[in-house]
RNA sequence: GCCCUGGUGGUGGAAUUGGUAGACACGCAGGACUUAAAAUCCUGUGGGCAGCAAUGCCCGUAACGGUUCAAUUCCGUUCCGGGGCACCA
C-alpha cells in the first residue's frame, strides 16, 4: 500500500470527531486527580470573513504538538479553543450589507472550525467559548459588576468590595483612606452627604468607573473611530477629518494594578523582549515632586523631576499649554502672546506634534522662585510638556538634559553649568556620576546620591516629597458601537447603578440599523426600548471578553458561576500560552489585571494568568508589487494613498487596445524618479512548487492559471517573468534601459509584509493541505524554523517534508505486500538509533524546538532506510514519538500495527489508540559505546586520534594520553598544564 | 532618538554549558531504473591551493579588535536588518 494520506486524514478526523476521543473531564470529587494537570492555551482567534492564512496555524500546530506531547507523557491536559467573536468588522460588514453579525459571525466560524480540524487539531471542541454568547457574556458583564463593585486599598494593595469602603467612610470618613482622588470628609459629613455626592465619590474608587474622556470624533462619518481607523488625522475610511471630542466613558482603573503588574512580570516565564515591552508601557519612573513658589502670586507651581538633584541647574520652567495656571500667572505684557500661542497648539493635531518636533514655546511673564536660593526662574509655556503626565510641568536642566538644551539654545536662555568639566557647552550630558557645582549645599556631593540629600531636605522644608509616576493611563473601556457586550448599569437621575445579578445576561437588543446613535452615542442609542430603560448605551471593548476566557474553558457550561473555584483551583495557571506579540501591551495586561481582581475577591486562587507565554513569529507573505506610472491607469491603487481596493485586472473595454506592457528591474525605482510610480498589489494565485527554479516556476504558475481561468484577463507577474494574453514571457533585465521619457510604465519587486486579503500575498492552508496532506503541512510549517521567529513563507521545501513522510510510510509498508513490520529482534545499531531519536525529540519538544524535531524524525528515518530496518520493536515507539506531530500516519500505522501480528498474539489491542499510548523512555545503555576514537589535540591543533573507554576516569584517560608517541614528542619530557577531556566530545592537551 | 532582537553556504536553517561550524531540508550537478515521463534511489555540493587519486593544507559564522589552549557562542567598537516605544521630565 502507498501513503494514501487523503484517505487517511479523512478517515482519523471522521474517528476522533465520533468517538470524542480529545473530551478532557474535571476530576470529579476524590477521583481523577492521579494525573498531573497541564494547561496549554492558544490566543484565539477574530473570526474574520477572509479565514485561516498559513499564519495563523503555527502557534496552534506548535501547541498542538506540545498538547499531544504532554498527553502522551501521561498529563491530563487541557487545550481548548474559541473565538473572540465580538468586534469591530463583523460590525462594518453590518454597516455595509445589513447582516446581522452575528450571523456573519457564525457562518466565520464555521469556516474557521472547518479548516482548524482540517489540520488535526486535538481541541475540545465541547468546550468551546465564544465572546458573543449571551451564555459567556453574561458572565463578562457580572465580572464587570465585580469590578464596578470594589475598589482598591492602597494600603493592603489589593481591591475589596465597595461595601467596606462605605463602611469605613460612615465610621470614619476618609481619616485613614488613601483615595485615587483628593476627597476628604469626616464620618458625620459623608452621612450628610446626598445620594448623588455619594455616589459621585464613590464613582472615584471604583475598578470600573465612568468619566470624561477624549475619542476620535468624525462629523461627517457621525461616529466615534478606534485609533486604528485614523490615518494622517483623517479616517481611515472616506478620509474624512477626525476630531477630539469629549465623551463620557467608562474606564478600568488599571493604574492602581501597575506596581503589582510589574513585580508580576518577575513570577512568570515572559520574554525579555515581553517584559520589556510590557515594563516600558507601565513606565515606572521615581523622583520628587517639588512645589516653587511663584513671584508676586499666591499659587504654587508643582513640578514633577525624577532628578531632584539637579535644582541649582534650573534655568526655567515650563508648563503644559493647557493647564488653567498659565492664565493665572500670565503677566499683563505677555499676556497676547500666551493666547496666541494656545491657540496655535489647539490648532496642532497630536499627529503632527509628534511629528515634527518644532521647538516652539512662550514666556509667561511670571517667576518661580528656587526655594533653596531664592533665585528667580523664568517660567515658560511649551507643547514639549505634556498636561497628562506627572503635574504638567517641569523644571528645565539644560545642562543635563537634551530638549532642554535645545530649548534654552533656541531662546537665549542663560544656561548654569552644574556638572563641571561633564558639560561641553556643546550638548547636554544626562549623567549621574558628576560631582556637583554651583550647588549651594550639595556642592562636592555625586549627583547619585544628592537625590536623597535634596528629597530629605524637600520633605524637611514640607516643600516637596518623593514620588512615583507611571507612563500608563487608566484604560478606556467603552465603545460607541453594537457589537459588543452591553454593560449592566442602568442610569437614573444621573447616577449609575449596577443591574441585579439576576437580570443577567443583558441580552443585545435586535436592531434594524447599525447606524450611530446620536451625539457620538452607539446604535443602542437609536432603540427606544432601551432608552426607555434607562440602560447604558455604550458597549464593551473587544478586549473584555477575552481578559477572562481561559477561566470559561475550564468550566465552560456553569450556570451558577463563571468557574467553579474547586476547577479554577485545579487547572490553575495556564501553563502555556502561545500567540503573538501584537497583544503585548493590549490584552495581556488587560487580563493580568482581571486575574489580580479576581484573585484579590478571593475568586480564585491565583494571580498571574499564564505561567509561560510562547509568543510565535507572524508569518508574512510576499507581496508582488507592480509600480505603475502615475496617471498611466485611472483605477487606482496603492498601499497608503487610498483605501480603494485595486485588482489589476487589466481587462479593457470593447474596442480599446490592451496595453503593452513592459517590465523592469526594481532598481530602476530611486529617490529621483520615485514620485512617478505608484505601487500596486498583485494577486498571486499559485506558489511555485517542487522548484527553485525560475523556468519550473512559470510552468507551475501556467498550471495556477490553468486552475483559476477566472483570473485569466489578469497579469501573473514572479520574478523575471510575467503572464500575459495567454503566454509566458521572460524578461531579460540587462536589455531594459529605463527612461522616463520613453513612456514606460510597468515594472514590479516583490515586498514581504503582513498577509492580509487586500494584499493577494495570502497562501490558504487548505490548498496546501488538498495536494500534500495535513500531516505533511503541520510538519512543514514547524520546519521551516523556530517559532518564535517571523518569516516569509515560502512554500518549496514542503516536497522536502513531504518525502520524508512517504519514506517513513514505506519504512511499515510495501506498495506491494503491504505491511512488512517483522517481530524480529532488533540489533544494537537500529537500537540506537531509536534511542538517540527518542532522547533529541523529547529535548527538542520539550523546548519548543519542533524545527529540529522534525529534523529528528528525518535523520532516524534515513537511518533506518540505509540498515533496512523494518522491525516493531523499532517502529512501534518512533510511531509513538511522531504521534504528536503528524498524528494522523502515526495513528494509521499503529492501527496497522496492532493488527499484524505481535509476539502477544494476533490483534492484540487492535482497538487502541496512539493517542493513549505510552510514551518510549530512552534508555542509555542502548546508545553508549564501550570505547570511542577520540581526537587528540595539542593546544587545540589536531594532532592524533585515540581510542580510549568511555568508562575510564579522568586519571586513567591521561596516563594513557602521556603514553601516546605523538603527545609524548609535543611535551619533550615535560609534565602538561592541563588535559581537557570533554565527555563524547574530543581531547585537548595543553602545553 | 531610546530600548529589545538578530546578522552563519545559492536558499530555509543546525550547532543545548566556549570544545572537530554548516546537522536536516531545499536547490543545483552528475548517475541508476524507464521507450519516455512521473515516482524512487545513489553520488557530489562553503571558498581557495596542491595531487591521477585516496587525501592533505590554508581561509571562512556582517567588519575590526580583545579574552582563551580553544570563540558562531564571552567582552569592546562600527555597520546592516527586524520589532517595540516615542517630547514621559
Amino acid at each position: 500500500m502507498e501513503y494514501n494520506f487523503r484517505d487517511i486524514e479523512k478517515k482519523w478526523q471522521k474517528q476522533w470527531k465520533d468517538s470524542h476521543v480529545y473530551k478532557v473531564f474535571n476530576p470529579e470529587p476524590g477521583e481523577g486527580l492521579n494525573k498531573p494537570k497541564y494547561y496549554v492555551l492558544d490566543m484565539f482567534p477574530y473570526p474574520s470573513g477572509a479565514g485561516l492564512h498559513v499564519g495563523h496555524p503555527l502557534g496552534y500546530i506548535a501547541s498542538d504538538i506540545y498538547s499531544r506531547y504532554k498527553r502522551l507523557k501521561g498529563f491530563n491536559v487541557l487545550h481548548p479553543m474559541g473565538f473572540d467573536s465580538f468586534g469591530l468588522p463583523a460590525e462594518q460588514y453590518a454597516l455595509d450589507t445589513g447582516q446581522h453579525p452575528a450571523e456573519t459571525t457564525k457562518k466565520n466560524i464555521e469556516t474557521f472550525k472547518a479548516q482548524l480540524d482540517n489540520i488535526g487539531f486535538c481541541y475540545d471542541w465541547s468546550r468551546e467559548v465564544q465572546t458573543s454568547d449571551p451564555n459567556y457574556y453574561k458572565w463578562t458583564q457580572w465580572i464587570f459588576l465585580q469590578l464596578f463593585n470594589s475598589y482598591y486599598d492602597r494600603k493592603d494593595q489589593k481591591a475589596k468590595p465597595i461595601t467596606e469602603l462605605i463602611k469605613t467612610f460612615e465610621k470614619e470618613g476618609t481619616a485613614n483612606c488613601q483615595l485615587p482622588a483628593a476627597n476628604s470628609f469626616s464620618a458625620d459629613e459623608w452621612k450628610r452627604y446626598d445620594e448623588a455626592m455619594q455616589q459621585s465619590i464613590l464613582m472615584d474608587c471604583r475598578l470600573a468607573f465612568c468619566g470624561y474622556g477624549e475619542v476620535n470624533w468624525c462629523e461627517a462619518l457621525g461616529t466615534v473611530l478606534a485609533n486604528d481607523e485614523v490615518v494622517n488625522g483623517v479616517s481611515e475610511r472616506g478620509g474624512h477629518p477626525v476630531v477630539k471630542k469629549t465623551l463620557r466613558q467608562w474606564y478600568l482603573r488599571i493604574t492602581e494594578y501597575a506596581d503589582r503588574l510589574l513585580e508580576g512580570l518577575n513570577t512568570v516565564d515572559f520574554s525579555d523582549a515581553m517584559k520589556e515591552m510590557q515594563s516600558n508601557w507601565i513606565g515606572k519612573s521615581s523622583g520628587a515632586e517639588i512645589d516653587f513658589a511663584i513671584k508676586d502670586h499666591n499659587q504654587k507651581l508643582s513640578v514633577y523631576t525624577t532628578r531632584p538633584d539637579t535644582i541649582f541647574g534650573v534655568d526655567f520652567m515650563v508648563i503644559a499649554p493647557e493647564l488653567e495656571l498659565v492664565d493665572q500667572i500670565k503677566s499683563a505684557t505677555q499676556a497676547t502672546a500666551v493666547d496666541e500661542y494656545i491657540t496655535y497648539v489647539k490648532s496642532r493635531s497630536e499627529r503632527e506634534r509628534m511629528a515634527e518636533k518644532k521647538i516652539t514655546g512662550v514666556f509667561t511673564g511670571a517667576y518661580a522662585i528656587n526655594p533653596f536660593d531664592g533665585r528667580e526662574i523664568p517660567i515658560w509655556i511649551s507643547e514639549y510638556v505634556l498636561a497628562g503626565y506627572g503635574t504638567g510641568a517641569i523644571m528645565a536642566v539644560p545642562c543635563g538634559d537634551e530638549r532642554d538644551y535645545k530649548f534654552a539654545k533656541h531662546f537665549n536662555i542663560p544656561i548654569t553649568n552644574i556638572i563641571g568639566s561633564y558639560y561641553n557647552g556643546e550638548e547636554a550630558n544626562p549623567t549621574k556620576e558628576a560631582v556637583l557645582e554651583n550647588s549651594n549645599f550639595l556642592n562636592g556631593i555625586v549627583m547619585k546620591g544628592a537625590i536623597d540629600v535634596v528629597i530629605a531636605a524637600l520633605e524637611e522644608r514640607g516643600i516637596g516629597e518623593r514620588k512615583v509616576n507611571y507612563k500608563m493611563r487608566d484604560a478606556a473601556f467603552s465603545r460607541q458601537r453594537y457589537w459588543g457586550e452591553p454593560f449592566p448599569i442602568k442610569w437614573i437621575d444621573g447616577i449609575a447603578y449596577p443591574l441585579d445579578e439576576s437580570e443577567l445576561p443583558l441580552e443585545l437588543p435586535h436592531v434594524d440599523s447599525y447606524k450611530p446613535g446620536p451625539d457620538g452615542e452607539g446604535p443602542l442609542a437609536n432603540i427606544p426600548e432601551w432608552t426607555a430603560k434607562n440602560l447604558e448605551t455604550n458597549t464593551m471593548p473587544g478586549y473584555a471578553g477575552s481578559s477572562w476566557y481561559f477561566l470559561r474553558y475550564m468550566d465552560p457550561d456553569n450556570k451558577q458561576a463563571f468557574c467553579d473555584r474547586k476547577v479554577s483551583d485545579y487547572w490553575n495557571q495556564v501553563d502555556l500560552y502561545i500567540g503573538g506579540t501584537e497583544h503585548a501591551v493590549g490584552h495581556l495586561l488587560y487580563s493580568r489585571m482581571w486575574t489580580k481582581v479576581l484573585f484579590d475577591l478571593n475568586l480564585i486562587g491565583f494571580d498571574e494568568p499564564y505561567k509561560k507565554l510562547v509568543n510565535q513569529g507572524m508569518i508574512q507573505g510576499v507581496s508582488q508589487i507592480a509600480y505603475v506610472r502615475k496617471g498611466d491607469f485611472e483605477e487606482g491603487v496603492s498601499k497608503g494613498m487610498s483605501n480603494t481596493v485595486f485588482i489589476p485586472k487589466f481587462s479593457n473595454p470593447a474596442g480599446t487596445p490592451k496595453p503593452k506592457l513592459q517590465l523592469y528591474s526594481s532598481d530602476i525605482i530611486n529617490e529621483e524618479n520615485k514620485e512617478y510610480f505608484k505601487p500596486i498589489n498583485i494577486p498571486i494565485e499559485l506558489v511555485q512548487i517542487n522548484s527553485g527554479d525560475t523556468s519550473k516556476n512559470l510552468l507551475d504558475i501556467g498550471l495556477a492559471v490553468e486552475l483559476f481561468p477566472q483570473r485569466l484577463d489578469a497579469i501573473y507577474i514572479v520574478n523575471d517573468a510575467y503572464y500575459y494574453e495567454g503566454n509566458w514571457r521572460t524578461w531579460n533585465k540587462d536589455e531594459v534601459t529605463w527612461s522616463i521619457t520613453e513612456k514606460r510604465n510597468f515594472f514590479t519587486t516583490s515586498e514581504v509584509e503582513k498577509m492580509s486579503k487586500s494584499k493577494y500575498n495570502v497562501v490558504n492552508p487548505d490548498d496546501l493541505i488538498a495536494r500534500y496532506g495535513a500531516d505533511t503541512f503541520r510538519m512543514y510549517e514547524m520546519f521551516l524554523g523556530p517559532v518564535e521567529m517571523s518569516k516569509p513563507w515560502d512554500t518549496k521545501g514542503i516536497e522536502g517534508v513531504h518525502r520524508f513522510l512517504k519514506k517513513f510510510w514505506r519504512l511499515f509498508s510495501d506498495e506491494t505486500k503491504g505491511l512488512i513490520v517483522t517481530n524480529e529482534e532488533p540489533t544494537p545499531a537500529e537500537l540506537k538509533v531509536l534511542h538517540n531519536t527518542i532522547k533529541k525529540i523529547e529535548s527538542d519538544t520539550e523546548r519548543f524546538s519542533f524545527n529540529n524535531g522534525v529534523s529528528g524524525f528525518m535523520i532516524a528515518t534515513n537511518e533506518l532506510t540505509d540498515l533496512k530496518c523494518h522491525k516493531r520493536k523499532i517502529l512501534e515507539p518512533l510511531l509513538i514519538l511522531l504521534a504528536p506531530y503528524a498524528p494522523h500516519i502515526a495513528e494509521e500505522l499503529y492501527a496497522q500495527l496492532r493488527k499484524a501480528p505481535s509476539p502477544e498474539g494476533e490483534g492484540v489491542g487492535g482497538e487502541v489508540s496512539i493517542l493513549n499510548a505510552t510514551y518510549p523512555t530512552f534508555e542509555e545503555k542502548y546508545v553508549i559505546e564501550t570505547s570511542k576514537e577520540y581526537p587528540v589535540s595539542i593546544n587545540g591543533k589536531l594532532r592524533t586520534t585515540m581510542n580510549i573507554s568511555l568508562d575510564a576516569a579522568q586519571s586513567e584517560v591521561e596516563k594513557l594520553i602521556l603514553k601516546n608517541e605523538v603527545v609524548k614528542k609535543w611535551l619533550e619530557g615535560k609534565p602538561p598544564k592541563k588535559i581537557i577531556y570533554v565527555k563524547n566530545k574530543m581531547i585537548n592537551v595543553v602545553v
